[in-house]
DNA sequence: TGTCTTACTTGATCCAGGTCAAGTCTATTG
DNA sequence: CAATAGACTTGACCTGGATCAAGTAAGACA
């Protein structure tokens, strides 16, 4: 009924099409949801950190998964089947409301995401992508300064804040000339965390 | 408990911010859902036509509206309070099963939404939105077209499509050069439905 | 050790759509 | 009937980011 498993990066949870069979849980690691957009290329579109749950959409509409789960890092991760889940929907009655809480949350997030995208320059979303994954994925390195391990490649970046590697790229060297990162390879150092948090909203001086 | 109004256009229903005390459903009509993206601008973000409910994300979440509402053309909308709401759950326990199915499936139309507005042109959101006003709006003219008598501004128009209003213009007025459409002031006649399905789904001429 | 492959970077060029500044066209109001 | 005002259109121009075409760096493998 419950059961978890450890997926190794790169490694598939489910994939897009695939029927639903139960519900997940991030328990450790990160996961990347991916989409086949409608030119056919696969776009990440959302990461899943440990806590969150997956395949709920899927699982109360559908009963298919409209995105593929994929490990981003080492990720453990929980299986409970629908059996189970039906049993704990009727042993906890306030469960139901806590999902449907949990699904008007995530509309928010999801509608929110898509005002930001189109209102943001693409600097801006590489800012607030490297804000995301500070939680998960920073250290303090020994001189002191922060330092986020990239679980992305270019590629999925460019994908993640829905543009191009070319453009990753230059965006990412404009960010280091400006002092406001230091990308080395796959490891980004930032040693002025407000200033990463100004290109997400550059302050009105007004007030 | 349960009660049924009409609204004038421009008439708001409620609105970003209020506390959310019930559900509301849109009987007839149409209705605008805003939203004041962060640069300050109420943004048109989505259409609630007859059948559709209203507020239930804010209903199972935080008990504000993340939105505004307000009337396109006189319509008629119930409301059903929080009382009202308990009642009809808990004498029907499939009820909260439907209402995660009906957030499950505004979530994947969101997302859908994002990756579509990320990856189509101007005009194809353009061509989309006429297809969406369609079924509400139109009707067949003496000479046998079908004429949709547009609910929205130019203004209203570009927020929803996500560009300013002089694109807009400019948009209308090349599909009328290019014969799909034939814009005149707030009426549209479209001649070729085909012409406008194409512009939406570009055919691949392989298959 | 070289050489393949794949990821990434850089440069050059192009274009959709944003911005700014005049328009025109109604529609309201004194 | 001006006259002011708002909604829409048009033109001229500019720019962020896409595209195309060469790079370079670095791990995998013979």
């Amino acid at each position: 009924m419950k059961v978890s498993n450890v997926y190794q990066p790169g490694q598939f949870i489910f994939y897009e099409g695939n029927p639903c069979l139960g519900l997940y849980c991030v328990q450790s690691g990160a996961l990347g949801i991916r989409k086949r957009d409608p030119g056919g290329q696969e776009a990440l579109v959302r990461l899943a950190l440990p806590g969150s749950t997956l395949g709920h959409r899927a699982y109360f509409s559908s009963g298919e998964y409209r995105a593929s789960a994929s490990a981003l890092v080492p990720s453990r991760v929980c299986f409970l089947d629908r059996t189970g889940m039906a049993h704990l929907l009727e042993r906890d009655p306030g469960l139901a409301g806590r999902f449907l809480k949990r699904l008007a949350l995530d509309l928010e997030a999801s509608e929110a995401a898509r005002l930001r995208a189109a209102s943001m320059p693409v600097r801006a979303r590489v800012a607030s992508l490297l804000l995301e994954l500070k939680d998960r994925f920073a250290s303090v390195d020994d001189s002191g300064d922060l330092t986020i391990q990239l679980p992305l490649s270019r590629k999925e970046m460019a994908s993640y804040v829905g543009t191009r590697p070319e453009t990753i790229a230059r965006t990412i060297r404009a960010l280091n000339n400006d002092g406001v990162t230091h990308f080395m390879g796959p490891r980004v150092v930032v040693s002025d965390l407000d200033a990463l948090l100004d290109e997400v909203e550059p302050m009105d001086p007004g007030r």
